[in-house]
DNA sequence: TCCATTAATGCAAAATACGCATTAATAAAT
DNA sequence: ATTTATTAATGCGTATTTTGCATTAATGGA
């Protein structure tokens, strides 16, 4: 069953004229009057009553006009979806990003995205370190933005930004700048450190921070989750080492002493995802 | 686009094989590869994404999958639906009919009606006898019972069934038997009748039961409604003549008299009506 | 009774769909 | 690295379906 013949159906049950109808819907009036023909025998009953004067439903062409009518125009919504899908305009994408970036560069591209495509449902997930490729190889997650570089085979990667590192104390402690900072000094602190594992290259840094003024530092507490640390900062239980991006949160009562070393966002996506919506986000991402 | 193109696309999409789905639908694999190209050129997106070697859903021929199985199940349903209206067992016919009958003829035929075409939807209403025709012809009704012939053109109507008249009396009234009659005896008794035009022929037979007897009948109320007569007949206002289907009625503490004289029950319908609906029933009334 | 209208139909041409055989890409086996 | 097996796509000739044109036949109105 052809959904033309439904719609000739259609046109003919509105005009109830085969001639006004096939005109209207650009064909002949024979081919009309098969069409219908072929529609009635497929469905094995009649649908106009007619004869070589008049033209009028029946109850059962009655009945089946407004079902089709309904049917078609959901069709055609569907239809019509299905392409916002194909041109990811529409569609389901699930990100993973670091703590650090959600008040910097996460709201940037989230309103870059929406402002692009907004249709879009985009869903984010705070993954732990350890599973980040994991869940992104088991499609739990489709995007996952982190601080390390990735070799696995089928995950492809590119740097998004860099961040400079920066030593976070509060407003009244003594370091005011980077000249401020000595070997002796930095000995006394107690320091609040990420987990050794939340994103590998990004802890390898802070240790050679710590390696450049020679000394072990004193780690009062390890916590994965940045703004945790930057509560504890704000409290005066310590100082920490953070990615400066965490200085567009909100901290106030908390100084950002920007430190020589540089970490690197990375963007990582299966190979092999085809979705048309990450390749339109990673289009924006790219322009970014 | 035609429906069995989107029944090749589900069977495709659940077995992810060319070669299967061909066989299991009956086509060659070639068929089957361009059957679905040109679903795809016809929505303008991709279904699969495939090469020589596997063949997966994309998110749009997912979310396709999903909506056309729901879609075609609501139209096979529908389709379904049709078929039934075109056959006369499903739809929806209004009737009207006299009082008298509504408990002898009225539930034998709606008993046998229900029996054969469960579906079927019956409204029974009550129409003046001076709107019956006027009501059947603007479609109003669909059926009418009579007790009138009518010479209307493009009305048909057929005998359905022929009543005799009776005298209606409390039990405990002097008339007996048919015998008990004398011009005398009437003469003497208060009559409540029917409205003169509540089907006049049934009126001019008891005008000429009258005659017979002859003499005029003190009448004390007419009125339309049997039911009402009876009960009036009950509590021993006057006596009455009617049809004696209302001896079907539950009535007790009246006699049924049976007098000689018929009058006929006529079922009319528009000669031009083609429901289906209305040929069954029809039919089912001739086997009467 | 005649005329105008109009849905159905015979027929040939055009368009479409199909099956067969083959090709080409790719994953698995050696 | 090379071979083999699998399998979706495709070229081509054939079969089927659909179309338009012209005509027919039924019907309501003058």
């Amino acid at each position: 069953m052809d959904l033309q013949r439904i719609k000739y159906f259609l046109a003919l049950s509105e005009e109830l004229h085969y001639w006004k109808t096939a005109e209207k819907v650009n064909i002949t009036q024979s081919a009309l009057s098969r069409q219908i023909q072929s529609l009635e025998s497929e469905l094995g009953l009649q649908l106009f009553e007619r004869n070589k004067r008049n033209v009028k439903l029946t109850p059962a062409g009655q009945f089946l006009k407004e079902k089709w009518e309904v049917e078609l125009s959901e069709l055609e919504y569907i239809h019509q979806f299905a392409k916002q899908l194909h041109l990811g305009e529409r569609g389901t994408i699930t990100i993973a990003h670091p703590d650090s970036i959600s008040a910097s560069i996460m709201p940037d591209l989230l309103a870059k995205i929406t402002d692009a495509f907004p249709q879009l449902q985009i869903k984010l997930v705070q993954v732990l370190y350890e599973n980040q490729l994991e869940f992104l190889k088991n499609y739990k997650i489709d995007l996952v933005i982190t601080r390390d570089t990735n070799s696995e085979p089928g995950i492809k990667s590119i740097k998004l930004y860099s961040d400079h590192l920066a030593l976070v104390v509060p407003l009244d402690h003594p370091f005011k700048a980077l000249g401020d900072l000595s070997a002796e000094n930095l000995k006394q602190q107690k320091f609040i450190l990420p987990s050794k594992d939340e994103g590998s290259s990004y802890s390898e840094i802070i240790q050679a921070f710590f390696k450049s003024y020679d000394f072990v530092p004193d780690v009062f507490l390890h916590s994965e989750f940045g703004s945790t640390i930057i509560a504890l900062v704000r409290k005066g239980l310590g100082i920490a080492i953070l990615p400066d991006s965490y200085m567009h949160h909100q901290s106030p009562g908390l100084r950002f002493i920007p430190l020589p070393f540089k970490t690197d966002l990375l963007i990582n996506w299966r190979a092999d995802d085809h979705n048309p919506v990450l390749a339109n986000i990673l289009k924006l991402v790219f322009e970014y």
